[in-house]
DNA sequence: GTGAAAGCGCTAACAC
DNA sequence: GTGTTAGCGCTTTCAC
């Protein structure tokens, strides 16, 4: 029943040389004659030879693990950042170990305490909403295994982080808004305290100063991402006396969730009030009408943030950086006005 | 730089105790005195002592680590999955390490080829589409480290397997369109060769027979399983001379596509054509019209393979099961037909 | 109840 | 160019 599988003691006894002439042919280092080295590499790939991550980690100090902490894996975004962390992880030869803390606090927290720092290389995190864990996230720092975050970053934690524009991206959604005739928008917007919500709601306000629109208080909502929360959201802002003509929704999801309400209070999206959202998840074209978005380069994001996360571990120096990458706006249906004499 | 973690021997030599008592102590094993006890586990926590999971994995042959491998991640299948399977894992104490294939057998066969057995405790998989990967999954098998697969399944292997049931599913999808006066049926399939999609396909086929409808071959095409490849099927049947009423699709998404290629035509989806997919995606319910669909219990799905799996390598003697999950038939307006005289 | 010591599979000085 | 040896952090006999 114990598994037993072979081991560079195997290979070397049937070759009759040393274990550390094996290890060095395997690894294709230092100076081994090119014969034994062809022998040892042929009966490894013979005998089917998997080196033991756990003792080679041991023996040197690392592991080619790199955890991956975020919220969730089922919406498109994240899913679309983990395919591209996944592909510079495994082009590199990390592996990646996936925790989600279903945006909790409390379970983000209770995997920060659990993490075995010794069996990571490096972390990449998106926090959760309220995160708890900063600390946490500066403790695993001073010990010296980089972090970098993404996304939903800890701003007060110095590291290298990468995010797209919220700011502009923001700022580029309302002003096509206004430059299509609308005038009255609200913002539903996510949970306080997220820096690119916040980042989000910034862009948000600048856009309307600069055009001299006034903020209304009330057309500025809080709570969570989910769909629900956009059509709850929504209803909310249908029930003011002084109405609003048009919505940036913090993300495409929220923005969804805006159109359902509309819909069910027989507004016409596009022609009598105007949507926009944030992201370009596929359901944004599903939808009708399609909904007008701010491009999120998602894909990108994951492969950035896991290339620096490398530097970091091989280049002991490496300083942290920060990288912003900008979003595109995309123009659908649901920002599309029908002229009005 | 060298990052330097506090271990059992140093707390030892604070304590003036040894490894081995400190190793006791911490795992709440043997007999350890109960006041040493305290001690040690008190000093581990203010000292936040953090266990190398290499050193464990390497004294005790096993790593807590069990690897994932997939397709995709970036659907609401897979995704939901994985959640349920993380949800397993981490209440054991298991880490999961994700393998994402792209749904290219080359991929797959690479990722089998340089896995590390003996970094992994268990294996989960779902085999991508023309999976070359089989001796690859027999040969760990063989080697003693347990494998589950979940939805895409290799019949050939002899190993536990988690899966919805295809068949019956798309029996009562057929069946639905049928009872809704829809009887010029089509089948926009998966690749050939994956088991679940002739499980569906058979389902399809089953259910015309029942009902005394002739097969007509034409009207079954075999192809991807993205958006894009049910509108391709889809314009491929509506230029036949002889075009079917309705659609069954081998998923959501190809079935949206087939929506979207039905709108292009100015067909009406539900009055003149009804259409139902497998999976129940959200999508399914923010296309208008809403998609009807066999709903599968994916997070249900990744839990039990999880457990499943926990079971095979803590019990030595597990043996192999199958557990086939029903679907669950969900009527929307897709296959809502107008009554015509 | 506790300690000493061997060993998991590998790497890395250090000799030769 | 190759072998010997110590050691990574932990578990686990085996003594006592």
């Amino acid at each position: 029943m114990a598994r037993h599988y072979v081991t560079i003691k195997d290979i070397a006894k049937i070759l009759n040389i040393s274990v550390s002439t094996v290890s060095r042919a395997l690894r294709d280092t230092y100076d081994v004659n090119q014969e034994t080295k062809e022998k040892v590499q042929a009966l490894a790939a013979e005998l089917n030879y998997k080196p033991n991550f756990n003792a080679t980690g041991l023996a040197q100090g690392s592991t080619h693990n790199v955890g991956v902490i975020l919220p969730f894996i089922t919406n498109y975004y994240f899913s679309t950042v983990i395919t591209g962390i996944q592909e510079v992880a495994y082009n590199n030869g990390y592996n990646i170990i996936l925790f989600v803390t279903n945006d909790s606090p409390e379970r983000e927290l209770a995997i920060m305490e659990n993490l075995s720092v010794s069996s990571l290389d490096g972390l990449l995190v998106s926090i959760s909403s309220d995160s708890d864990s900063c600390n946490h996230f500066q403790e695993i720092i001073n010990e010296g295994i980089p972090v970098v975050f993404f996304d939903r970053v800890a701003s007060e934690i110095e590291t290298s982080k990468v995010m797209q524009d919220d700011y502009n991206g923001a700022f580029e959604a309302v002003e096509h808004l206004i430059s299509n005739g609308y005038t009255k928008i609200a913002h539903i917007a996510g949970p306080k305290g997220l820096s690119f919500t916040e980042a989000r709601l910034n862009g948000y306000l600048d856009a309307l100063k600069k055009h001299g629109i006034q903020v209304n208080e009330d057309w500025i909502i809080y709570s969570g991402f989910s769909q629900e929360f956009g059509e709850k959201d929504t209803q909310q802002l249908l029930a003011l006396k002084q109405k609003p003509d048009a919505i940036f929704a913090v993300n495409d999801r929220k923005a969804i969730g805006a159109m359902i309400a509309l819909k069910n209070k027989g507004i016409k999206v596009g022609e009598d009030f105007g949507v926009i959202g944030f992201t370009n998840d596929p359901m944004s074209t599903i939808i009708s009408p399609s909904l007008s978005t701010i491009a999120e380069p998602a894909f990108e994001i994951g492969k950035l943030s896991c290339e620096l996360l490398i530097k970091h571990i091989t280049k002991k120096h490496f300083h942290a950086e920060e990288i912003m990458l900008p979003g595109k706006l995309i123009v659908r249906e649901s920002t599309r006005r029908k002229a009005k004499s």
